[in-house]
DNA sequence: GAATCAATCTGCATGAATTGCGAACAATCA
DNA sequence: TGATTGTTCGCAATTCATGCAGATTGATTC
């Protein structure tokens, strides 16, 4: 199971038996949120989500990530110093982020557990987090004229081909 | 090379080859960074040196950071949320993180060009950082009663014995 | 040793990202 | 429909980090 991403559907339910509410904030948040494979900061779906419903608040949106957190439906991660993005995907997987454009692309790591690791010292691991740099497909191809969406751009990089219609657990 | 470290002489020869100045602020900075291996952050390095010399400002500490690195005499990384934390161990390593009392260690990973990547689809990855979530050694031997000292406590975790003396370039 | 210049230090303001709080509001259930 | 309880929203506060300007001080030259 490559693509591990609950439906706006199975969130309600969820949201439902914890004795949770379902607005319609919420249910807006959750199809944003099946809707973007791009790792969203909360500020971009602040945007995204104004525009479908001008006055939302961006502490509700900031709520509900929590929300979705800790219920285990979401999964938050930073890269330097940046804000955090969320990451639908519940998929054991790792990122590849681009240094050029910024895009976050998930991918899959195989044989995490044959790694030789020195220095443990008695520390007793259970889960590994890997980041791959580098470039994504797009900006290795115009490395030589890097494109001119920075990677801290308010917005969202246009790297990765999203176009295509989203899967649930492929 | 498990271990390369600059010792304050060094850095101080490499800040005059700059054309930059080596004020006392700089030197006691050198020597806390030295004489450290937990990974501080800023307001701990800021905390340890207005012990030794009142009065110098957490803006100085920041920007004396910041130049070792991008001088690339220091390593600056963030976990989480959480403020940076800076390295002086210049050796290709990674981190693991204890998730109870958040110290920080450095270990050594083989192997890491063999891992199996699936989803990379022209991703051209240049570098790559492995963090390891888990229990250090003095937290894991007291599973059943966690220790006291947080996280985010605003110290450092005493979990790593660092009492053993510095060793530069092992 | 004194003069000079430029880098540095410090304190404060500012900024980004996030969280705390309380009053008004609304989803849910009886 | 009414009551209850969780939510939303706006604003203040917090944390971490950086920008700025005036005072200060290394480093170099004389």
């Amino acid at each position: 199971m490559l693509f591990d991403v609950r439906t706006p559907t199975e969130l309600v339910d969820a949201f439902r038996a914890q004795g949770l509410k379902v607005t319609p904030q919420r249910q807006l948040l959750f199809r944003l949120l099946h809707a973007n494979d791009r790792h969203p900061s909360a500020d971009v779906l602040f945007a995204q989500a104004s525009e479908m419903m001008p006055g939302i608040s961006l502490r509700t949106v900031y709520q509900t990530l929590t929300d979705l957190t800790s219920m285990g439906e979401l999964q938050q991660f930073t890269f330097d110093a940046g804000p955090a993005h969320f990451d639908p995907n519940l998929a054991d997987h790792q990122h590849a982020v681009c240094d050029s454009c910024g895009a976050i692309i998930d991918v899959y790591v195989d044989g995490t557990e044959q790694l030789a690791i020195v220095g443990l010292g008695g520390f007793r691991p259970d889960s590994t987090s890997i980041v791959f740099h580098g470039a994504c497909a797009a900006c290795a191809a115009t490395s030589s004229t890097p494109p001119s969406n920075p990677p801290s751009s308010n917005g969202e990089s246009q790297c990765p081909d999203s176009t295509a219609p989203r899967h649930t657990k492929i």
